[in-house]
DNA sequence: TATTAGCACTCGTTAAGGCAGAGTGCTAAT
DNA sequence: ATTAGCACTCTGCCTTAACGAGTGCTAATA
């Protein structure tokens, strides 16, 4: 499986757990001290120059300890680590938040909270990819008067998502004229991937009221503008959070960090899930400049088993792997029993 | 006005301009050579003296230059300062801005684009306070049914915010019920400040619809509770901004920002309006333990003469006060004469 | 043959000392 | 009232030295 010796594999774990936890390089005194292997710090010595020549550890200078590579912490995830459980105060908190969870009416409502207990728990930085609304479904669309020359229109759809925008109407438009055009588009777009709704796609559903063609090209256009639209909703928590990690003490990158977290649409790439489920994207696995030095875990939440999109946590690729998964996994196993309201 | 001899004003006032330019601590030496008074660096040494007891000067310590204190730069900002004209690139740029703003039809299109607009130009940290419900005036309630239990309720304030809800309908509801009670809602709210409408009072009003208590009531909560709600909606940008200036180089000032910026009720006593347009509070003039190193310039924004909200600029003390302002002044000026389409 | 003790060597960290530069306050001269 | 001159202070930076942690290699051991 691994293609390692299986006391390899056990200073490999030993090695990465340990450099979690300290965040400094470990040398082959501490593993034979800490870890009762029986071994000698020689000849933990000797695996660990065949595990660096492996490209499982790395040493950041000659007469240091060393630290685990990128390959090495995804042997360590993938292999390695120890499935753990939360520990009981965890639980306990887990407990109220899961009470919160359920009285939550509103997908945004509930995305901002898990936000912050994500955060709150992992100690790390978490965001949160809100439901987009092109990967949803027309559901209905409603249109408020506002006075004579301008209305709003209400967009919803299946995954609870509501959306307005003004527009202005036609000068000559009955009520009835008005309704009439919102129950014929509601019947042709009712079950529709918002995805699809271009606007010549749309042009050739409406036939039917060609009479009001100056109102429906507007509602057409706004359709259009919204299936087009990519603008990931992104909420960030925690970002004071990983100032504590000794390897952003430095201004720098955590300036690089910072900058990123301003630009939504990458962070929305950065979240895109490839998978259902959980996943861990460890430094350059991101395909990010800026999160090279950071491990992202993913997890994809449903609603009605269909998925709605992505929270994830971010730290240095130093991060506590296990401790992260299982509460990821706890808080996604429960928002995916969840029915909102809308 | 000042109680400060001429000669003992233009030396604070070179020193504070110095000081805003170079971050470093200013001598008499370099005033002497750069801003040509005419005078020896000996006899500016004198008035530095005297401009420190009288607490407008401060020194890091013995044997360095001076750098104004707090109460140096409410001075300089108050009486000090030359009026500046934004630079031959900064209009352009700002004629630009101005034609994405005319093109805005919705107020949080706006806000969004300020914050953006506000810390690239001044790079400084900008924040903008959203309008709030509160303050704001009802206009008009929507109920959109989705199904035969649920209902969508959209709720429109006159400056143009607007506010979705789901409810649960009461099973027996005829449309034509929902719609008389939609109707008289609407005619007992309208004009009323939303801030006002507690539950008690609001079951007042309502009177003449006990027949459908039950609907009603569900109704009143959310009105109750939209008028309690005192999140203020705080838009951050240019955050990084802030890691360039040299006294934000140090982590730990740094991450008590970051987690002030993760508290919007914080920053939205922070935003609050002193008076209506322009303002400087700097240092501990803000109240808060975390900016006490900061000056916060902020601009309240109206519509239609009626106030918004307030944006604002947070930067280090020595922050280029005409700079910023001037900047502010002219895009406030501007949103002021907008009137946005709802 | 695998393991281990011993040892020389490397490198980063820290503390101490010294030097240069910038700036001040004071005094005496203008 | 202003200024030149001077002694003094403080910081920042550089150098040096000592220390400690850790390694790789070699030779001894089970």
């Amino acid at each position: 499986m691994t293609g390692l010796s299986e006391r390899k594999q056990r200073i490999l774990r030993a090695v990465v757990t340990d450099y979690i936890q300290t965040a400094e390089p470990v040398g082959s005194r501490t593993i034979s001290r800490r870890h009762n292997m029986n071994l000698s710090a020689a000849t933990i010595r000797n695996e660990m120059a065949d595990l660096e020549e492996l490209g499982y550890l790395a040493q950041p200078h000659t007469s240091a300890g060393r630290i685990p590579s990128q390959r090495g912490y995804r042997l360590y995830v993938d292999c390695l680590m120890d499935t753990v459980e939360p520990s009981p105060e965890e639980n306990e908190y887990l407990k109220r938040v899961f009470l919160q969870l359920e009285k939550m009416r509103e997908i945004d409502q509930l995305v901002q909270y898990t936000v912050k207990v994500l955060a709150q728990m992992t100690n790390y930085i978490s965001m949160v990819l809100g439901p987009q609304f092109r990967s949803s479904v027309f559901r209905q669309l409603q249109i408020i008067p506002l006075d004579d020359e301008q209305a709003l229109v209400v967009l919803l759809t299946d995954n609870g998502y509501v959306r307005n925008k003004a527009i202005e109407l036609p000068k000559a438009l009955s009520r009835e004229e008005l309704a009439r055009v919102v129950k014929c588009l509601n019947e042709q777009l009712a079950g529709q991937a918002i995805e699809e709704l271009t606007f010549s796609r749309l042009h050739k559903l409406c036939t039917g009221l060609y009479a009001r063609i100056d109102l429906v090209d507007q509602l057409l256009l706004l359709l259009d503008e919204v299936s087009q639209e990519n603008s990931a909703r992104v909420f960030l928590g925690g970002t004071a959070n990983i100032l504590k990690q000794p390897e952003f003490r430095d201004v720098e990158r955590f300036g690089h960090l910072l900058t990123l977290f301003e630009q939504d649409e990458a962070l929305g790439v950065l979240l895109e899930p490839l998978q259902r489920g959980l996943s861990v994207r460890i430094g350059t696995e991101n395909h990010l400049q800026e999160v090279s030095e950071c491990s992202l875990v993913t997890a994809t939440y449903t609603m009605c088993d269909r998925p709605l999109g992505t929270f994830g946590v971010l730290g240095p690729t130093r991060m506590d792997y296990g401790r992260v998964l299982v509460i990821m996994q706890r808080i996604m196993e429960k928002i995916n029993t969840l029915a909102l309201g809308l």
